[in-house]
DNA sequence: ATTATCCATCAAATATTTTTGATGCGTTAT
DNA sequence: ATAACGCATCAAAAATATTTGATGGATAAT
């Protein structure tokens, strides 16, 4: 049967992709990725100003919805873009701002 | 002198863009748009089965991020994507979907 | 003129997100 | 071993967003 209306688990996965983007201390952390790329949370509440607690709350909410990747290393905890992820979601116009690998 | 930091006002935008994104309400009425062109109220009362004054204030929501254009002709309100503000912000590979105009 | 339709807007109730401060677990330094 | 750091997680409070049902102003039909 043609597809009378768009699918349901489709339309829960962007909405958690553009909920997680409609946060401006969401947008400084993938802005603050972008230029700087691989950074532990420590440096991000230098660059952001923002409490620990709060700053890893938000960064949760990026990585549950796989715009953000973690890896562990030590003591410390680095985030990066998932740029395929964002790249499948964002117009390159946005590039250097919230779009990866500006030239 | 050099920008320290992501202008707070383009933050603000963008945080208002993506929230109107963040709903699957919302994302539907995107969609409905994009298969139909331009529609009004009525229609997609019928089409989203909303309630009228649910489907105003989430029209409103989108309307206020320019995210979606409206024309009133007599009796009704008619709304259409605004396709080149979606396309400055929106992935072609949501093309067919969110993204207007696919081929 | 009256009635019906289309739709924005409002206030109150509900639901969801975000902030805040505290706690605790793992890792490194002493 | 003990202390200090890095960070996720939790529960309560605060802030925002959404739903709901009612109202009313325009326009169009009778």
């Amino acid at each position: 049967m043609i597809q009378a209306t768009i699918d349901e688990a489709f339309l829960t996965t962007y909405e958690q992709k553009f909920k997680a983007l409609s946060d401006k201390n969401r947008l400084k952390i993938i802005y603050e990725l972008n230029q700087k790329g691989k950074v532990c949370v420590c440096d991000l509440t230098d660059l952001l100003d923002l409490p620990q607690s709060k700053l890893s709350y938000h960064l949760k909410t990026l990585l549950d919805a796989n715009l953000i990747l973690m890896e562990r290393i030590g003591k410390w905890n680095y985030y990066e873009l998932n740029d395929e992820e964002i790249k499948g979601l964002l117009s390159e116009k946005l590039c250097c701002i919230f779009y990866p690998n500006c030239n």
